[in-house]
DNA sequence: ATGACAATCAGAGATTGA
């Protein structure tokens, strides 16, 4: 089962390019980022026309978050636990039913600056959240993932140029250890597990030529529980696509699961 | 040191992103 996580940055400009990536890749379960529109303006029907299951959590302007699957999603929540006041749309959970059944869970955590400040803040809190919901998926003994934008850079060899992000929300020792203090519950960082080299990237800025000179960052990551770390065959991102037409600042990364 | 770029909503320019 190949599952992809994709930051889209607006559902509506990446009418052409989302699609054409589907094709090309044929994902079996998509979790998409920042579709930037509300559940009723998602346009869905680009999706069942190719097979896909649809299900939303959207925001207006902003956030928002969704699944894509071929197989079937059961059990769908919206909203990460422990929120009340939380209005903002970045996490939608839903079981996939293949070969195994597998809990899948689409997030886009905070950014987080300026930091510090208020909305670094909420990126600290909103991890503090995302760790207790770790631990109830650990506890379950079953295969599950968490995989989306995290905005973190876990270590330097995960930037091109780690001094400029030294000071930046996604590098504060802040930021890395609250990502770590996840990681070391038990879970299995996909990329990391099949390969330690550097120079691997799923974010380029638009600005200053980023993508041209490869100035880039690894934030979008497959967090896997250890029943679901046992089924990874393979991760890997789909570069090239940032240098076609009209494109997100972010692009797919995947897994390959025996399930 | 700053800005550079893109998307959204709205219908200009502020806000957000990373």
């Amino acid at each position: 089962m190949k599952i992809a996580t994709f930051n889209i940055n607006g559902i509506k400009a990446r009418a052409e390019a989302l699609p054409a990536w589907l094709d090309e890749a044929e994902p079996d379960v998509v979790l998409l980022q920042e579709i930037k529109s509300i559940d009723q303006n998602f346009p869905r029907e680009l999706f069942e026309d190719r097979g896909y299951n649809v299900e939303t959590h959207g925001q207006k302007s902003f956030n928002g978050v969704a699944i894509l699957s071929k197989l079937p999603l059961e059990d769908v929540t919206r909203g990460l636990p422990g929120g009340d006041d939380d209005e903002q749309a970045r996490w939608i959970e839903a079981t996939v039913v293949g070969k195994t059944a597998i809990r899948v869970c689409g997030l886009y955590l905070p950014n987080g600056n300026p930091a510090p400040g208020p909305k670094y803040d909420y990126k600290l809190t909103w991890m503090e959240r995302l760790r207790s919901r770790a631990k109830e998926l650990l506890s379950q003994e079953e295969p599950a993932i968490m995989a989306g934008d995290y905005n973190v850079i876990p270590q330097d060899i995960d930037a091109a140029r780690p001094d400029v992000w030294r000071t930046d929300a996604l590098a504060l020792p802040q930021s890395r250890a609250a990502f770590r203090q996840i990681l070391n519950l038990g879970f299995t960082d996909a990329l990391r597990a099949r390969t330690q080299a550097p120079d691997i990237y799923s974010f380029w800025d638009y600005q200053a030529g980023a993508w041209q000179k490869n100035d880039g960052i690894r934030i979008d990551h497959f967090l896997l529980t250890p029943q679901c770390a046992d089924l990874l065959l393979d991760c890997q991102i789909d570069k090239h696509i940032r240098g076609h037409d009209k494109p997100s600042d972010h692009v797919p990364v995947w897994v390959e699961l025996d399930a």
